[in-house]
DNA sequence: AACCTGCTCAACCGCGAGCGA
DNA sequence: TTCGCTCGCGGTTGAGCAGGT
């Protein structure tokens, strides 16, 4: 069948967006709003593909973006997010109001994970590099009913599968005592439990409130 | 001052999902 | 059910910049 291209290559443009090229497609999108980026950028008198459009809308010319460092908090939260979501940059951004996916992929990539690495944490298991990876993976499927009714999680409109790591044993000599938050270099973390220690339900960590189900992943859908 | 190296981040590319005909 | 199209996502690239030698 062959891949169609996104648009005729041969007609356009490139590269950095020029500010001429930019107030077109702010004034544009302000007029005629989101959405058909196919047709947008002719309609706007454009020479750009559809995709180049909305790439640059998204990630540098929407209103409502947040520029600047990444706050602690933020950090903190996109480990958590990744640790639970692994590259699912969009479902992350989704947790972080001004945030876009292309610009946390671009934080994790540059600054989290040789943040990470150097505290000896694998930032794709989020577990101690030294670590034997003999872990049970346990695959939680909110399509299932057993699922939704233990995680008190309605599945009805997110299809999301999640896998994550089972309850991790925190016996290896160098971790002995540590909580997951700890391991992954966020002391402070206020889900730090071995500080606190809190018992319950026999999960290693509480991310994003898991141990007490009250998150409603309805909410991790961005759209 | 010139060159080199590493880092950052905007932008591009290819693919899969979703949807309508 | 199949096909074609569009959109959105995640991985990758490369220009520009800063700091070091």
């Amino acid at each position: 069948m062959g891949r169609s291209p996104c648009c005729e290559k041969a007609h356009t443009n490139k590269g950095a967006w020029t500010k001429e090229e930019d107030d077109r497609l702010i004034a544009y999108i302000r007029a005629h709003g989101e959405g058909c980026w196919r047709s947008l950028p002719k309609a706007a008198g454009l020479l750009r593909c559809g995709k180049s459009c909305r790439l640059r809308w998204i990630n540098y010319l929407r209103p409502d973006l947040k520029r600047g460092n990444f706050t602690d908090e933020e950090d903190e939260l996109i480990i958590k997010l990744h640790s639970l979501l692994g590259n699912k940059w969009s479902l992350i951004a989704g947790r972080l109001p001004g945030r876009t996916d292309n610009e946390i992929k671009n934080y994790w990539n540059t600054h989290i994970r040789r943040k990470l690495l150097n505290r000896g944490i694998d930032p794709v298991t989020h577990r101690p590099m030294n670590e034997p990876a003999a872990m049970e993976v346990k695959t939680i499927s909110f399509a299932t009913a057993d699922a939704r009714e233990e995680h008190k999680v309605s599945a009805a409109d997110l299809n999301l599968e999640l896998r994550i790591s089972a309850p991790h044993e925190q016996k290896t000599e160098n971790n002995a005592s540590l909580c997951f938050s700890c391991r992954l270099g966020i002391q402070n973390s206020k889900d730090c439990s071995c500080s606190r220690g809190t018992g319950g339900i026999n999960i290693g960590y509480d991310f994003l409130e898991l141990k007490t189900g009250v998150l409603d992943f309805r909410s991790l859908e961005m759209k």
